[in-house]
DNA sequence: AACCTTTGCGCCACCCTTTGCACAATTTTT
DNA sequence: AAAAATTGTGCAAAGGGTGGCGCAAAGGTT
């Protein structure tokens, strides 16, 4: 059980001056005598007073908080990027609320629930893959609690957010596959109702489209994106007649199942085969051969994203023109795309 | 900004009834007829009221919050027990607040000040690799704020803390590489004031001497425990008369620097030289090979050290006897130690 | 019919801090 | 010397919710 600590009343009768007094000295009022605060700031220090922040943020309706729902925070992605969130929160005096929705539409309200009632003064969200409904960001709304989703956002909503240009990603990963001689190009795709996995897929159409190649079918597979989904997808594109000669995967995680089944099959990346993931996690650098990727600044999307909730934030009027924040990716290439330019 | 929200004394006017009347009906205090239960119930939803977590708080003395203090959440260790740590705590209805030390003790130290006055009621901490002092954790005991180390602790301080068995994961992954017969193993340590490098290390050491073999020092390399030092290290090693014919890395990414280096040298993982790490990070199934590596079960120390917590609070009187849980780590062996049974 | 229990609810004080307003003491202005 | 302005401080209410205590009405007991 926590002892009861000093408060501004114990203070104040200690010095023989009024509360008011004594909470004007502590936030440095101008109308107070040197002297007053001079010996309150003493007596505050010898004490260890603690302000109640409960209490100040229930009179000034403030917090002092926000509120994250992401879908998982393990992982490379969703931790760097909260990593940035709360660097960028806490230079603003604001603490972090941080909730997973577990990929899950049920929990990701429940989440926002909790939120609200932890009186957070505004609400950082990534969508989570199951998520197809707007329902429970409208209460959010309707609270007129400032909101920002970053990464994955619901599109045909108008909101404000902060994203990647997935497009640019998808077309510049296979735009520099194209570059290295390949040309019978396979994509891995994640569910298309999130604008990143449809947004990467439109790219690497547009990439194809360039360069007059036929969009086929067969080689875009959709799936979870997880090792498995590209260990399963990788031999699913073996199995055809007319096998690709590289692969886009949206995301590391399932390029890596597909460089071990490769293996698998000795086939030589890149020479026989080119990859590209997408994330540039960690380990994409640490296979063999490296993985060639597209780097999604989290950190920065992180601070960008928690930017511009305070500036929302710090507006009196609700705004009624969302805005969007699109960063640009950056291609790191590695091993597994180079072998060297034929086009 | 926030529009005002319906609060306990609107239900109250609308209803002609008194607020503790309504405050009594929403908590389900038995004195409250069925009907008026009812009829408050009704008009709380309809109004979508919820209830002010900061008033509550500060009437009954408490926030609902957990803080949190990591040496940085990115990367894999933390991030997981996080999870752990978020999952456990909004089970119980707690929220979490996260700082990050970024291996600084005086950022630590701050990181506690921001916790103490945000009212957590509890504290989870990870030291920092630069933490020596014990200072700034003796003013949260002086406030009687309950507080569990979990992985990192600072050892000759009686603390409750949820730890791993590290020396236990250091005499099993040395114990492994000797049953593959590798003789001559070095071992990369980490900073040793923190106990978990320090326990890797004896360990390490205490299966050496089982098998009656030297400990030498030129084999003990200490570093960062990053990926530079993995691969400095290594070349270290290598350039010694008598290099080393396995290796055991405190650490997943030093582990994996060694493998890029021995990889450049043309050295053969396993057969020439025997490599095993620590954390069993994701990545270390997606090198070639594949790293043998200690898991430490990061979420379930999460958990495990937000149950200590919670159960801590729970208790009235402080307790003298600080608590500890140690989890034990399991051996995960793959390609990089295994060359088959010689000994 | 007089008394005792329940049951259901209201009154009020309190948690700690902030802040508009008033007031006294001091200093400046006329 | 009186009026005005300034300076420093206190009073009290507010912010939303909780809970001890008391009171009135309903029901039950002899």
């Amino acid at each position: 059980m926590a002892k009861k600590r000093a408060s501004i009343t114990d203070l104040a009768r200690q010095l023989n001056v009024s509360v008011s007094t004594v909470s004007r000295a502590l936030s440095g009022h101008s109308a107070i005598s040197e002297a007053t605060a001079k010996r309150v700031a003493a007596l505050a220090k010898e004490l260890g007073y603690q302000p109640n922040s409960l209490a100040s943020g229930l009179r000034k309706g403030r917090s002092n908080m926000l509120g994250v729902v992401v879908p998982h925070i393990d992982g490379n992605f969703f931790s760097q990027v909260v990593k940035g969130i709360e660097a960028a929160a806490s230079k603003a005096g604001y603490h972090v609320l941080i909730c997973q929705s577990n990929e899950n539409q049920a929990h990701e309200r429940t989440n926002l629930d909790t939120l609200m009632n932890a009186q957070v003064e505004g609400i950082l969200v990534s969508v989570s893959r199951t998520t197809r409904e707007f329902k429970h960001f409208e209460k959010i709304r309707k609270r007129d609690i400032p909101l920002v989703f970053f990464d994955r956002i619901l599109e045909d909503h108008d909101v404000n957010a902060v994203v990647l240009d997935d497009r640019a990603g998808g077309y510049r990963a296979t735009r520099h596959l194209l570059e290295q001689g390949y040309r019978r190009i396979a994509h891995f795709s994640g569910p298309q109702q999130l604008n990143i996995y449809k947004h990467r897929r439109q790219g690497y159409e547009d990439a194809l489209r360039e360069y007059n190649l036929p969009i086929r079918e067969e080689f875009i597979i959709f799936g979870e994106m997880k090792m498995d989904d590209g260990s399963a997808g990788m031999r699913q594109l073996l199995a055809l007649p007319e096998p690709p000669d590289a692969v886009f995967s949206g995301s590391d995680f399932s390029a890596a199942g597909a460089l071990e089944v490769l293996g698998e099959r000795g086939l030589r990346v890149p020479q026989d085969v080119g990859l590209v993931g997408f994330s540039n996690e960690l380990f994409s650098r640490l296979t063999v051969p490296q993985i060639t990727s597209i780097d999604q600044h989290c950190e920065l999307m992180g601070r960008t994203a928690t930017r511009l909730l305070l500036e929302i934030m710090a507006e009196r009027e609700p705004d009624f023109a969302p805005r969007h924040v699109v960063l640009q990716p950056d291609l790191f290439t590695r091993a597994s795309s180079l072998r060297g330019a034929v086009s």
